[in-house]
DNA sequence: TCGCTAATCTATCACGCGATAGATTAGCGC
DNA sequence: GCGCTAATCTATCGCGTGATAGATTAGCGA
């Protein structure tokens, strides 16, 4: 390993004019310009680098950013870490990754926190925790006063944190009006379990675009559920005749998107001709899916980018009492799984 | 911050006391009992953690693993990291993540790389790397003797280094011998560009299943290229007359097999009634299309606990002169996109 | 030659911890 | 009381760096 000292022996000066030259100080201590030159030539043919170990024990703290999460595996995790990711590189910050799923999950992630502290982190990014983990976390950086922000719409409130995530509610209304501009009237909104906090945001944000449109609940109907639910719902809805029956779905994710689509084709329907389908997310899913997938865009890396600012951000000011949320806008991917309202036929002739 | 100092005043001991109750050296010391359950209690009232990186300092190596990808969106990179984080945990090692997807990438990779040597991590775990990339972190880890493991089916070779991969040939005979099994001779094999060195091994094992069988390479084709260019391949193959038609598709991806399945269902096809369809990978995406896509499970996570370990071996051991390559086994995974092969009308008869 | 200032570079402390040699006290036999 | 050993704990060095106070030399006028 090359150290400051064995590149101040090969330019023949001390130790302390070759830390003057890396941190710009050469000027302000009045370093003769060729002894800097000297310097500098040395550390470019020692292939010095600075040993951020010593740098980080020296100043007092770190530029590790701790990123936590249960699992790599879920949703749009990836995506965001690697804007996180990107932003770190950006101010010259490093990441380090804990992940922590497993049969105890509470105790399993106090054991990483701990992890995470020994580490002594410049902040904490955190997503996916349960209620008793965002617990523990709250009393830590409590504690140790460590600027923490999440990343998430189902994250339980910790107070005095700021959470970054997607405009959930603005994505509902891209898509209910794309299908309304569409002639779409009977829409129905197929969705994940209520617990989860986006999930009430999105089912919130449908309801507020049905009653504006003075379109009544019966015809449009909220399907909570999980994947073994969808079936039974999916049935019930599009069952119906033709004349009764939904001719368009908004899904809370791509997913379950595209399971519809599946279970649509099961029954005969074809999409979009018979139901159009709106997915949320933009997973690559929605790409790849028969039919690609009209959905609506979470900008995961921008959101990965913020919420390491806001995480610096707050390490320079004392911890608001309140959380604060941060809400970045979503946008409306039209793709092949939603169509204009097919018009029936004794409507038509009507018409005509 | 509580150090190891205010451990001791609290105790009533000097801190070397207490460094030998936290490393086990109590006994070996000679440390009255009484005296260690003064200290233990008072790590444990005053929450005392080790600072990880004063430990790093004295020890002269941090306990750092370094994971280079260009980016977290690209494929099975995320599922992998997964697994390395695990396995990491496991041994109570720390994880910083790199990334440098970007315009001048060989030039930013350098930047990248002079950061990570920064850290002065345990041990480099790359994947994705271009050749001229590849070429600057051989020269870099030769010349700091560090340990370092590839994770690709794709890289470029580095001399000396250990790569982990999934067993692209047993994936594509698993594929083959089930379709063979459900009667289909008449089979291609869809898939990316030539020049991808896991393309050319999926791509051989297809055409030495094909050999065995004393198949024709006339109606078993491979279909060499991208996204753009599988249209016109696709209705090459697939327009002819049902009797020349081939009656099964291996694919290099599950996104080629997603692909296919749209493009045969826009000819009309059905999947797997008409044409039985493959995937590889068992991404997401295999298990939410419709139908259902049957594919070649990869390791990811054994492959990223894997790759850990052998960075570990390989940091105690000088490294060897040739590159060693370890193969992890796949599995097939049964589901809706292949069926039995449908015996047409004409030779049902005669049968009958 | 002496004293003063400016120019140029260096000695040294501190960061928190691991490890080892050494210091201090206690106990015991004579 | 003295010397010796064992038991128990502590002083101290060193890791590589950042920062500051201080050391050394040069130059110049009288």
């Amino acid at each position: 390993m090359i150290t400051m000292q064995a590149v101040a022996r090969r330019a023949g000066v001390s130790r302390a004019a070759v830390s003057h030259v890396l941190n710009g100080r050469a000027q302000a201590v009045g370093l003769r310009p060729d002894t800097c030159r000297r310097i500098r030539q040395a550390l470019a043919e020692s292939g010095y680098r600075r040993n951020e170990t010593a740098r980080a024990m020296v100043k007092g703290r770190t530029r590790i950013i701790a990123f936590l999460t249960p699992s790599l595996r879920e949703y749009y995790c990836s995506e965001a870490l690697d804007g996180v990711l990107a932003e770190a590189n950006r101010r010259n910050l490093f990441v380090k990754v804990f992940t922590w799923r497993g049969s105890d999950r509470p105790a399993e992630f106090a054991r990483i926190l701990d992890r995470c502290f020994q580490a002594q982190p410049l902040g904490i990014i955190a997503r996916g925790l349960q209620a008793d983990e965002m617990s523990l976390l709250h009393a830590a950086v409590r504690a140790e006063n460590m600027p923490v922000a999440a990343l998430d719409s189902s994250a339980t409130a910790c107070p005095g944190s700021t959470r970054v995530r997607a405009d959930d509610a603005a994505g509902i209304k891209l898509a209910w009006h794309h299908l309304w501009a569409l002639g779409h009237r009977r829409i129905v909104h197929l969705t994940g379990p209520a617990e989860l906090e986006y999930v009430r945001l999105r089912g919130a944000a449908f309801q507020a675009c049905m009653r504006r449109a003075h379109l009544s609940a019966e015809e449009n109907a909220i399907g909570y559920g999980q994947e073994k639910d969808f079936p039974a719902l999916v049935q019930n809805w599009f069952g119906q005749a033709p004349a009764r029956r939904p001719t368009a779905a908004i899904c809370a994710s791509d997913i379950i998107a595209a399971l519809l689509v599946r279970l649509l084709r099961g029954m005969g329907l074809r999409v979009p001709d018979d139901v159009a389908v709106t997915g949320f997310g933009d997973l690559s899913i929605s790409r790849y899916c028969d039919p690609p997938l009209t959905t609506i865009y979470q900008p995961f890396q921008l959101m990965g980018a913020r919420v390491l600012r806001q995480v610096l951000i707050s390490g320079n000011r004392p911890a608001p009492e309140k959380r604060r949320d941060i809400i970045l806008p979503v946008k409306l991917l039209k793709r092949a799984s939603t169509a204009a309202v097919r018009v029936n036929r004794r409507k038509a002739r009507n018409l005509n």
